[in-house]
DNA sequence: TTGAAAGCGTTACCAT
DNA sequence: ATGGTAACGCTTTCAA
């Protein structure tokens, strides 16, 4: 069934039940009703590529997903964030498109997409330290809104972003407090953005307290359970071991927490360990999570609300950047305890 | 830059360039060059709502994510899976229209996506036992593929599914030769095609040794770290507790290894434990799987090969259907232990 | 308040 | 081997 169709079982014109579907005041109420009551009955809705057509907008927002050959992942970031996002879409009728392309044609596929139209805007995900990306999409005339933010390209685009440099301030500060001086950090990847800020962060902290990071303590890599397992082991081996260890994610948290039960340990009693928390719906444990959650923010929720930002600036492509910063949120648990040395004092007094 | 600019350019009809940009065989061969290196000299991509439009198809695969309002869940196999497939999609020119709904609108989406032609096809995702959603299908008489299957609907459609029977038959078997007898299982809800068949192998594996299936040793949620760690707390607070578990994916294994831990417990020298893995590239750790892996399959490879199926059903609608049953990998790994009376025994000689 | 007709950018049919 | 033109299904402008 299409709009011709549709009209000359009304007997009206394509022109007013086009108008009266897509809510244009001057159509007849009574009319606009039995349209809506037709349309409904005959199971019309408008063609899509017809729409795309005529109104010159395409109503879809584009995802672009790498998938590095080399290590064949998927960061599950990405599907809470969608989730986020992909629900505002739905709500104001906006279709969302993902491509899943090598690391390499990243580039291309933002080209492809602008030169096509294929969407009328982006949702950038993971920026690095210096983001190419950013400039291509000015370049592209492509509205997008960034989650993260790039610190070489500056702040003159769209971003949605937690404040990393100030959670792991708090989370180093927090474990300095208790007396910790040797922590570790089991970080991203060197050349992502929030990686660099977060370093940043605990290295003001200890800063502030006259000590320096320990480059041998500090890992760089994406964040699978088995790099988490991995730098905990090297942690443990070596003569001077580390008696804290902030961890960027969830997920190598996993891993190092069974590197330790392994080397009959555990967190707190041993090692004080302090999470960066996702709020990745598979592993949020409600009562649980004073057990070893620190520092804590929600993807899904940045998730819906760049999405908003990007509708928004769709909808009004003059109007000048915006910024949310968000704050993390956090917890101080059971496995963030005191020094060792300092534990056993405790336990004696 | 559109068609017509660009054969005026030329000094050619649009019809022409048209055929040389898309590999009609009658245009010469000269003027396909010169059409080609235009096209490319002045950036043009054919606009995509003229192109479905004039063509009547969409080159886009709809995949739907049902987003449960209740648990705020997103099933992090989606990841892997969707990267998979829309990888396949990419190397074939389709698009991948993403659809986040919540639970109860699902089917409605269904319907709003063939109304609207804005796929060519779907791939359903999680099949319960007995699902309306094939029904459905073949009703709006869109192209489909079904990641798993479902039971009661019959075999009358395209799926792509692990041998889950088989897989936790072999499972249960190897704890029962092991010498346990008090075997538990965490699975996945009840509802689930996949579920039901896990369930179904275990029951099989247990009734060929005159066992029957205990029901309080059978758990059924969303498979959620909380939900392992949960489970095993009320297994280790049994009177009797089981002496070997089942878990239905790596996520709840990693909450009941937590519960274990915490219990002064481990996996291998207290509890067996028997894991169902997707291999999630994020928890994928290849020297270690052995630790504490045993059924395995890839779900980024079953993504593959959906994708697969269903372009090819796109291109030939009248082919009957196909069906691809992928066997799981048995590992025995250092957590798979007899049972712990056996294992004294075994110690002392 | 309604309708006729042009236009959106392709592809495909029918000529030449 | 190439071109003219209709057709795809909708929105929008202009008239009535």
């Amino acid at each position: 069934m299409n709009l011709k169709e549709l009209s000359q079982h009304l007997g009206l014109s394509p022109t007013t039940v086009s108008r009266a579907l897509n809510g244009y005041p001057e159509v007849n109420e009574r009319t606009r009703q039995r349209v809506l009551e037709a349309a409904e009955r005959h199971n019309y809705s408008p063609n899509s590529g017809a729409k795309r057509l005529a109104e010159g907008r395409v109503m879809t927002i584009g995802h672009v997903l790498p998938v590095s050959n080399e290590h064949e992942m998927v960061n599950p970031v990405f599907a809470d964030f969608i989730a986020g996002a992909g629900k505002r879409y739905a709500e104001e009728g906006y279709d969302l498109l993902l491509t899943v392309v090598r690391d390499e044609d990243e580039v291309a596929t933002y080209r492809d997409l602008a030169k096509r139209r294929a969407v009328d805007g982006v949702l950038l995900h993971g920026p690095k330290v210096n983001d190419r990306r950013i400039e291509l999409m000015k370049e592209l005339n492509l509205p997008f809104v960034v989650h993260g933010r790039s610190s070489v390209v500056g702040e003159d685009y769209n971003w949605v972003d937690v404040n990393n440099r100030r959670a792991f301030e708090r989370a180093a500060g927090l474990l300095l407090d208790l007396g910790h001086t040797r922590i570790a950090f089991i970080n991203g990847l060197a050349d992502m953005d929030f990686a660099s800020r977060r370093l940043a962060g605990m290295r003001d902290a200890l800063a502030s307290r006259g000590i320096e990071v320990c480059d041998d303590l500090v890992r760089h890599a994406e964040m699978s359970e088995n790099y988490g397992y991995s730098s905990m082991r090297e942690f443990l081996e070596m003569p001077e071991p580390p008696t804290a260890v902030l961890v960027s994610s969830i997920i190598p948290a996993i891993g190092a927490r069974r590197a330790l039960s392994d080397a009959g340990l555990s967190m707190a009693d041993d090692v004080s360990v302090l999470i960066h928390d996702d709020d990745l719906s598979y592993f949020r444990n409600e009562g649980d999570i004073p057990t070893y959650t620190a520092v804590r923010s929600s993807v899904r929720d940045a998730g819906h609300m760049s999405a908003e930002m990007l509708l928004q600036t769709i909808a009004n492509p003059d109007k000048e950047p915006q910024h949310v910063l968000l704050e993390a949120e956090l917890t101080i648990g059971q496995s963030t305890g005191p020094a060792p040395a300092m534990r056993r004092f405790l336990k004696q007094g």
